[in-house]
DNA sequence: TTCGACGTTCGTGAAACGTCGAACAAGCTA
DNA sequence: TAGCTTGTTCGACGTTTCACGAACGTCGAA
């Protein structure tokens, strides 16, 4: 596949962070990866099609939320806490703290094996 | 004019509070409200049409974001810190944090008589 | 080499968004 | 009353977003 564009530390915009926040999907995706764990693909499970979920992840990463790894045909997600700590300082927190409270994107969740 | 529907507390939405954000003008609006001084409609500087702006408004309104009061013809717009506070709390703080950092929306500001 | 699994990209369509100007409604002011 | 000001609503337009299935490229396994 190819480039994976993922932006720097100083080009990471809040308003695409804001707009990429905006969907439940996303947000249910951010809120599985918050224990800061490495998460394949095939781990995810979303109630879209594939070619949607791909979609949303790439929306995650051109926003700088997350970093997709490849490795041979496979990809591995994270999130980008520590970047998006020095950008925005306590911004992921707060924003993880309210997805609890607002219980968005509980559709998202992990395959059963959920170890590792 | 009419309702003006605003949200009550426990109604306002995590991911509308962030799509509200996800647009340039609406976040100016925002700083420039961020001092929780009242202000009035004709004191916002954007550079949209009337109609656009109040499109912006309206949005900033329905997301449980700000509060607007009529009084005669006129409309005066107030940021719900407060509520914002108790419903997600720290995320304005932060939001407003990150905003300065990112400089977004200084293309929206004051009239000159800034003053009251 | 053939096959299957994996994820991206493409093509498409429906819906939502941002923008504008024009028309409108409601309240002041002359 | 007539006119002005203020802000909302409406319709139109083009862009973007979200969703899907299908096709494609890449890699590991048989």
């Amino acid at each position: 596949m190819q480039k994976a564009h993922h932006p720097e530390l100083g080009e990471i915009a809040l308003t695409e962070v804001m707009a990429a926040l905006s969907d439940p999907i996303r947000v249910g995706l951010v809120r599985v990866l918050a224990d800061g764990r490495e998460r394949g693909w095939g781990q995810l499970r979303a109630p879209v099609a594939k070619s949607t979920l791909s979609h949303h992840l790439r929306v995650l990463r051109d926003a700088g939320l997350t970093r997709t790894r490849q490795e041979g045909t496979r990809c591995y997600v994270t999130l980008r806490g520590d970047d998006l700590q020095a950008r925005f300082p306590g911004l992921l927190q707060v924003v993880l703290a309210a997805i609890e409270i607002d219980d968005v994107g509980s559709q998202v969740g992990l395959r059963d094996d959920a170890d590792r």
